[in-house]
DNA sequence: CTCAACTCGGATAACTTGTGTCCGAGAATG
DNA sequence: CATTCTCGGACACAAGTTATCCGAGTTGAG
């Protein structure tokens, strides 16, 4: 079980965008961040799908959060570009072979998707609970203050 | 995100295992389940690689758990089978790019990689209060009394 | 108003990982 | 002691992820 790599980039660059409002081309967080500028461009356009930034084209366009940090949940972002799927997808095991259960006896759930569903929750309520503001905070105690206000110089230079 | 399918049959595995010191072997668990008899046998050589099963080889082998199952959690078999790998593994994107932080600020992981290990860690938490035999009682109660008798009579016959 | 430059967006290949399969080594039974 | 059954690891195949490219659309300047 493995997720998406691109989920780590969606949110760093979620955090740098947080607090400025103007746009940043995708070639530019890129560059910021050393990653392969074409791959980050699709995980901004999941991120753009999804509804959590807005893309302005043009000379001067880019991308820019559509709320404010303190809005935008870490599982949002994780939802986005990895997909909102829970990770265990039962195949109805008992109605297969020779002692199958019933159809009609399977309208809940069997036990094993029970606990992978709750799981599942726990996991997702764990993510939902951090904001994106929240991150940038923790940037800013863990690191130093000035670091945010001057990757978003460097990001609109 | 996705977990291994064969997480699923691991589980179902261990449930009619459970109660019957018998082994049973790989070829009868697949044709119970109605899944491939060659495939299900990594997963169970997974398990016997974790120590949950006991293998025995000849004319009556096959394959019995090593533990009563109120001591299995759900928990050890997706490890066992699904790998004990988190999810997330954190890049160390900080670390790189114009504005890269300096390693030795980066002793503690990032506010990133620490909300998602927090985030897996109730994941596991949530797996490992549930037992093999809480499932079988499960099955008992949702199903029928004599579900799991007749499955372990089907197994041994 | 025209043009040019810059932006995003979806469609297109290479690769790693999971899925499925096969045959050989080993042990218990008759 | 031979046979028959079992597991165990090594071997192809497919799917999903990773990475890339070029075209459509828009903005801004000339």
């Amino acid at each position: 079980m493995k997720m998406s790599g691109g989920v780590e980039w969606g949110l760093h660059c979620c955090v740098v965008l947080s607090g400025s409002g103007e746009p940043v081309p995708a070639a530019r967080l890129a560059e910021f961040h050393d990653v392969s500028a074409t791959y980050l461009a699709k995980q901004l356009q999941a991120l753009s799908r999804a509804g959590l930034v807005r893309s302005t084209q043009g000379q001067a366009g880019g991308y820019a959060l559509t709320r404010p940090a303190a809005e935008i949940s870490v599982l949002e972002v994780v939802e986005a570009i990895d997909g909102a799927d829970p990770a265990f997808r039962c195949t109805e095991v008992r109605q297969r072979g020779p002692l199958a259960a019933a159809p009609e006896a399977c309208t809940r759930p069997c036990g094993i998707a029970a606990v992978m569903g709750a799981a599942d929750r726990a996991w997702r309520e764990s993510l939902r609970a951090v904001t994106i503001a929240d991150l940038a905070a923790d940037v800013t105690r863990t690191v130093g203050v000035d670091t945010l206000p001057r990757a978003r110089a460097w990001l609109t230079r």
